[in-house]
DNA sequence: TATTTATAGTTTATATTGTAAACCGTATTA
DNA sequence: TAATACGGTTTACAATATAAACTATAAATA
């Protein structure tokens, strides 16, 4: 009856994480802080569990002197995020 | 940028409660032990946190002499639920 | 008619998770 | 050179989910 929702995906802050990055391809850390209004600790926990999962692709590098992190979604990552859109509709889709 | 999702929605046996309410209109205890496959444990938690938000009503009773906790959606659940799916949206219409 | 098994659910203890506060290192400004 | 800002990480704590253990009653069985 329901699909089982991934849950590293079924979490408010990784959502948005992996919504911006299907969508831009290529975000900093600055830019999802931004975006999302989440704590940069928060984003730092989450980012770095998307990455394990390996959905995503963390680089450090530098802009400038300043340090820049720039995340961006893997092909793993697109397929968790399509899997969980259609296990979410397994919910959702009540009415027919 | 991205809607608040309600916390008490945003729970994957939560939202399946929710989610077999809104269509069935009356849903009792097992009925919705076995559509979710969740233990009763667990049900029996999540169905009180629901309750206490006046998104759904529990009435217990008899069905013949065994004991029968009946469930329905109330007006607030409908409109949570309704609202928890335009927020999702916010999350998933990443390419338009 | 005791005793076991099944049913319907609740309580609770534990494990997991989310979150922000506190922190670190470097760069810029006063 | 002291103070402030920026970009992030580590951690401690709070909140949450979950199942194991339990209660109460009914039905089956020996």
């Amino acid at each position: 009856m329901f699909k089982e929702l991934n849950p590293l995906l079924h979490s408010e802050l990784r959502l948005g994480i992996m919504s911006i990055l299907i969508s831009v391809e290529e975000a900093d850390f600055v830019f999802i802080r931004e975006k999302t209004g989440a704590t940069a600790g928060n984003i730092s926990v989450q980012i770095e569990k998307l990455s394990e999962a390996g959905y995503i692709e963390v680089n450090k590098g530098f802009l400038g002197k300043r340090t820049r992190t720039v995340c961006k979604m893997t092909q793993a990552g697109v397929a968790a995020f399509e899997d969980y859109v259609v296990a979410l509709k397994s919910y959702l889709d009540v009415k027919q």
